[in-house]
DNA sequence: TTGTAGGCGTTATCAG
DNA sequence: CTGATAACGCCTACAA
């Protein structure tokens, strides 16, 4: 603690037992007693240094530490309007997804200075904007992950305070989101590369803007290395859902797949393997994402990785930046994306 | 710190307050004047209903209504110094077992109109305390999640505001600590059933108050089912750790081991499948926790379970209680801990 | 039941 | 450079 164990003169001692002696927390008003001045010198020396004399300065520092004087954030964001606060909404808090996204973003916020305070939309759109207008009074911006509402709410919700959205392209709205193409096309050449000739791709909701731009690499990719690609349809971008689609991947006799998430990867290699299907052997398989866990299956699953806990910080830092910076330009950043190979994927080995 | 000039620009400044000066948000004393009532009246009717007559208070929801009117929250906690408000420290964002925490504490708290505020300690008990001590004015209570800092830090925090420990017991503060004993003995008698006789503990860290007890489970139940218990220490409680523990683990001539966490489990049982060992034909394996990701190894990991979700959520509601029933208990809450059998763990095979 | 007045801890605007 | 003094928006005795 920067508990300082020089003691000022006695009367001033005596003026801090005295101060302490009233209530809980020291205010500017006892820092302002001890030092001998007045509460709003006080409040200068402690938000705009430089607008206060050496002296004076130092004379309130040591009096502050002497009380163990911390602001009060509330009496603060009353006059002023900043909390040094930023709110973060992901759509859910289950998926492994957002995991990374939340660490990125609680981490450069809190080397700022800043204090995270997150909630859950589980999914559903009213819930998103009812938590994202709730937050609003509260915070100085706000962080939508792969936002469920839609592009208006999003737009109005920037009008009001600083709003960086991750995930998804909006219009007018500072956005971060991972640029697909080089990952896909590391990707595809990679299968390419090993004598693949046709692909199949594990699209995901069919909502998600996400998993449209996967499908576009994917196929700009195929083209481009002369690959066969064909989409197949999941009911759902978890585990169970990858395992309900090995079926029609198999129907299609394509011999490499990339899907588009993690979940989705493991749950149709699980499947696969149990029907006695060796990966990478018979057919390799490609995730998207690099979540925790990708690692953990045998073989482990090689994936194109999305630098999600970079996405985080980087909108963390959009964020900040905006808030001090005032207006600032709506441009998106996009982070780039890249192919881990492990395990699931490789050369095609002859049948037999 | 950071401020930037560009704040104290008059022109700058100037702009933005006209700005919102346009539409400020609504107060009680718009709404007053709308409803044609004294502000202190309008303050009743929106925070305790039945204190204003049942015209009055139409009248003023009309109007709020009208106005678009939100409370707003520092005004609110100046006065009061409430905050809906809860703060959740965990030691490591990284580390899954924390998600479900995070996740429990989050739904519960938003079940009941409760903001989560999140930070981290980086494993650090400075950086801990240190982010504890910020929230304490910010929050109206805390959760700690596995603390690093030591008893008496925390009974001075518990002492300013209700903070609830989940994964320690500290004497005289609520905490919320999964029971062992079920889960370590279903899951040594499992084994003991399958014919085991010896069963390696890969322990935590030195420190860890969970580890210790999870020993102590072991050790226990090994007692009962008349198995020979032996205890190997790791480096660390990660993946890497499982693997480097894997040769210690071996060289026991244990047929089943139990492990701290999950993470050792998989990465003892990478490390061993890699030298050619079949599990659980030759040895089982069984983890604890299961966390996100115990499923998705071949053969996926038995474990013993414990219930995180249940833990945040359990503290959540713990906390809300004591913030609305005032004192209350600081008796520690045991939630049950299971056994949940997959592929890792069963008969050991005749070796040939 | 409703109005009056004072206070919560800071910042901001003026004077001096 | 520093000292008064008024906001900031809401809550809460205390009166009426």
């Amino acid at each position: 603690m920067t508990e300082p164990k020089t003691q000022g003169a006695a009367a001033s001692s005596g003026a801090v037992k005295k101060a302490r002696d009233g209530k809980a927390n020291a205010t500017i008003y006892d820092i302002a007693k001890v030092a001998g001045v007045n509460p709003s010198t006080v409040s200068r020396a402690l938000s705009k240094p430089g607008r206060v004399s050496a002296k004076t300065q130092k004379l309130i520092e040591d009096a502050a530490a002497e009380l163990n004087y911390q602001v009060n954030p509330f009496a603060r964001a009353l006059p002023t309007g900043r909390t040094h606060t930023f709110g973060l909404i992901v759509a859910d808090i289950t998926n492994p997804t957002f995991f990374d996204i939340i660490r990125g973003a609680q981490t450069t916020g809190t080397q700022r200075d800043y204090t995270l305070v997150l909630a859950e939309s589980a999914e559903s759109a009213i819930t998103e904007l009812t938590s994202a207008r709730r937050m609003m009074s509260t915070v100085d911006g706000l962080i939508l992950a792969s936002p469920r509402m839609n592009d208006d709410d999003i737009r109005t919700l920037a009008g009001d305070k600083p709003v960086v959205v991750i995930n998804r392209e909006v219009e007018g709205v500072p956005c971060v989101i991972p640029d697909v193409r080089k990952g896909t096309g590391e990707a595809v050449r990679s299968l390419a590369g090993n004598g693949h000739k046709k692909l199949a791709f594990v699209a995901g909701p069919a909502r998600s803007w996400m998993s449209a731009r996967r499908w576009e690499g994917v196929q700009a990719a195929c083209e481009w290395s002369r690959l066969e690609a064909v989409r197949v349809e999941s009911s759902k971008p978890t585990v169970d859902g990858g395992r309900e689609v090995a079926r029609d991947v198999r129907a299609t006799g394509a011999t490499a797949v990339l899907t588009y998430n993690d979940l989705l990867a493991i749950g149709l290699m699980q499947e696969l393997q149990a029907a006695g299907i060796v990966v990478p052997d018979e057919i390799s398989i490609v995730g998207f994402d690099d979540i925790f866990g990708a690692d953990f299956t045998t073989p482990p699953l090689t994936t194109v990785r999305s630098p999600l806990g970079e996405c985080g910080s980087a909108a963390a830092s959009r964020l900040l930046e905006l808030l001090h910076n005032g207006g600032g330009s709506t441009e998106t950043l996009r982070v780039e994306t890249e192919l881990v190979v492990r395990g699931s994927s490789g050369r095609l080995l002859p049948a037999g």
